[in-house]
DNA sequence: TTATCCAAGATTTTT
DNA sequence: TCTTGGATAA
């Protein structure tokens, strides 16, 4: 059996009399408090239906549930809820929809569909809007939405240069809701909304969560909290755990404040600190607690393990970001063979995505096994959106994002003059651009030609869609795609013929997966990342409800299960937040990569710096940091500064390899000269 | 309406 | 360097 809990992590357990805040280190076992408290819970007497844990990804919601299934059995934790913030969300709205004025079968709006929605609307004119401003007000607006303003509110701004975005909002929130579609903000918001309007559906649901747990606190944004806030009530029955030095999604809206928060909001509350780490030797532990120490704190905590002090850390110099590849690859080859152990201990963290590539050419060449996580979603693959997009034109033929993806795809001649014409008529007229297409007044404004084509398409659509109710749905998805002679119209739009079929198999996959997810009732497996109770056992799922799910999942999250095996992870430090690993290797620790330009420019250092913890902290055994002198850049070779960072850890916990690169010295005064810089910067 | 070419801009992090 | 979008030609 796992070993005893310690007295703080028992008393974390044990607390659920009052609202309870954890303030859980990095490695100090803060999944297992949240695993062996909906055990505690349940042994207790409250049944696992009463039971909702909630945390950011799917990857987290899906470990926690496979560690409570090992604490619980199948009738225990039957009806138990893990699921991620935003699955939690489309539940209760899927739940709930009627009350809101939605239909049934609503569409889920990526970051792309609603991209091209504001540019859509400003494009027919928001007053004061203008085109080159669109990625400034779609930021402005998720702002808004994070931070649970309402388009009203928004609108009565004092602030004159807000006036714009705020039109915009309102009326983005409004096609949104003609096109019965949310987008990924709308999960939290809509039911924190939901909620403060119609008490008797609140209680409905605080009667139904009685017990709330919140991983990842700190990462919570306001309108989170509110949801939070408002699922507890007064009794405030609720866990939340979190590390103030682990926020790394302030970017995102996240207010590491909701831990303060916390204790004006609820005077009961208890904090209880959980330092001892379970992970890392202690000079890792030191270097981290060194590092962070340069951030301003609200809640003291220190790190510290039993596990040994272990090797010093090293820090690798390299010429340029091939060489920098290169080295690291050969030693990770060279220390596995050395050692006996697995491709699977170590770890490749990086900042962003784009560094992964010659990583990935190194590791390929010398067949090293790895696992990008993260990169490229699943998603993001034409192949994928557009099946999805047919798919989720046959459940809401209102989803205008979706109608515009596929109308002319696989090509069916109609080009952007008549889309321009049906869209604008679609407007005048309040209706989505599917019904518009039907509508008599149209035919005199677009030639007879292209009339004839759009509603071939809405037959084809229409004639599908009823196909998917009263036939097999998966049947007919296949039919769908053999009709519009998708696979050939990937051959001819594909770079190789090798990558059409990859494609291919994509689109298969995808549409195995949904099957699979459709298939199977809910509760405890990967694709459904929340038991609902919403239908009856055995019931399987709407189409358009497995739709929803699928958006807020990714393939790749199904893939981390395999991860397992023997294989080296490359991923970023935003990625690596929750994991360990024993050998883990922190590359590009340079100025205007960690700390990010964007970050310096912006004087946002301390979330740059706790993400340097958290990349510290994944370390169990060996950790190993490497910078270059130079680094191509946009395909231009530039200079490179070493990190700052490095010149905050201690020296003497530090271990200098290729000294001939860059003396320590010289780093340690760069890296001062970076942070005098700063200073001088910020007068 | 579609295909092709060229220029410009991107590389932070995610549900 | 690679991708995207706009302009232009067919």
């Amino acid at each position: 059996m796992s070993p005893k809990l310690n007295p703080q992590q028992l008393a974390a357990v044990k607390t659920i009399d009052h609202p309870l805040l954890v303030l859980a280190g990095a490695g100090s076992g803060k999944t297992r408090v949240i695993t062996e408290k909906i055990a505690y819970l349940v042994r207790q007497g409250t049944p696992a239906r009463h039971i909702a844990a909630v945390t950011f990804t799917n990857k987290a919601a899906r470990e926690m549930k496979s560690r409570v299934s090992k604490l619980l059995d199948d009738k225990q934790s039957r009806g138990l809820r893990v699921s991620t913030f935003h699955s939690l969300g489309l539940d209760i709205l899927r739940a709930e929809y009627k009350t809101l004025e939605y239909k049934s079968s609503i569409s889920l709006f990526d970051e792309q569909d609603r991209l091209s929605l504001l540019k859509n609307l400003v494009s027919h004119g928001i007053k004061d809007c203008e085109e080159d401003q669109i990625d400034q007000y779609n930021w402005q607006i998720g702002q808004w939405k994070n931070a649970f303003v309402t388009p009203k509110q928004a609108l009565h701004l004092p602030d004159a240069a807000l006036h714009a975005p705020a039109r915009l909002y309102e009326a983005y929130t409004r096609s949104l809701k003609a096109y019965n579609a949310v987008d990924f903000d709308d999960l939290i918001l809509l039911p924190v909304l939901l909620f403060q309007q119609h008490a008797p559906v609140l209680e409905k649901w605080q009667n139904r969560i009685r017990y709330l747990l919140v991983d990842e606190y700190q990462d919570t944004n306001i309108t989170q909290y509110q949801l939070v806030k408002l699922l507890a009530g007064n009794l405030g029955r609720f866990t939340v755990v979190g590390d103030d030095d682990q926020s790394i999604y302030a970017w995102r809206g996240a207010q590491p404040e909701n831990l303060s928060q916390l204790q004006k909001d609820f005077g009961r509350l208890q904090v209880i600190k959980l330092e001892q780490n379970y992970r890392s030797a202690g000079r890792i532990l030191k270097v981290a607690n060194h590092l962070i120490a340069n951030n301003p704190h609200t809640f003291e905590k220190k790190l510290w393990s039993e596990l040994g002090f272990g090797d010093p850390l090293r820090v690798l110099s390299h010429k340029n970001d091939i060489a920098e590849a290169k080295q690291i690859v050969a030693e990770i080859v060279h220390h596995r063979f050395k050692t006996g152990g697995s491709y699977g201990d170590y770890a490749i963290l990086y900042r962003g995505n784009h560094q992964s590539r010659l990583f990935e050419k190194e590791l390929r060449e010398n067949n090293v096994p790895y696992f990008i996580s993260g990169s490229a979603s699943f998603f993001s693959h034409a192949e994928i959106k557009d099946v999805l997009a047919y798919l989720r034109l046959l459940v809401n033929p209102g989803d205008d994002a979706a109608f515009l993806r596929v109308i002319n795809t696989p090509r069916r001649e109609i080009g952007p003059t008549t889309l321009e014409k049906l869209g604008a008529y679609a407007n005048e007229r309040h209706i989505s651009l599917f019904d518009a297409c039907s509508e008599f007044g149209l035919q005199q404004r677009i030639s007879e030609k292209s009339t004839q084509r759009l509603h071939k398409f809405c037959e084809l659509i229409t004639d599908t869609a009823r196909e998917v109710e009263t036939g097999d749905t998966f049947k007919t998805i296949h039919r769908l795609i053999d009709q519009i002679h998708y696979p050939s119209w990937l051959q001819e739009n594909s770079k190789t013929p090798a990558a059409a079929e990859r494609r291919m198999k994509n689109v298969l996959e995808l549409v195995e997966w949904l099957e699979r997810i459709a298939v199977k009732d809910g509760s405890s497996d990967d694709g459904d990342a929340g038991a609902s109770a919403t239908h009856a056992a055995g019931a399987g799922k709407s189409l358009a409800e497995v739709i929803a799910k699928v958006m807020l999942l990714d393939i790749l999250d199904r893939n981390q299960e395999e991860q397992a095996g023997d294989q080296v992870s490359l991923m970023t430090l935003h990625a690596a937040k929750g994991l360990e690993f024993p050998h883990v290797f922190m590359i590009g620790m340079e100025e205007n990569l960690l700390p990010h330009q964007n970050s310096i420019e912006t004087d946002n250092i301390e979330e740059e710096r706790r993400l340097a913890y958290v990349g510290i902290t994944r370390a169990q055994r060996t950790l190993t940091f490497s910078y270059c002198t130079h680094r191509k850049r946009y395909g231009e070779m530039s200079e490179c500064e070493p990190s700052r960072f490095l010149a905050e850890l201690p020296e003497e916990d530090l271990e200098w390899a290729n000294k001939k690169q860059l003396a320590p010295e010289e780093v340690k005064q760069r890296g001062k000269a970076n942070l005098a810089n700063l200073k001088a910067m910020l007068g």
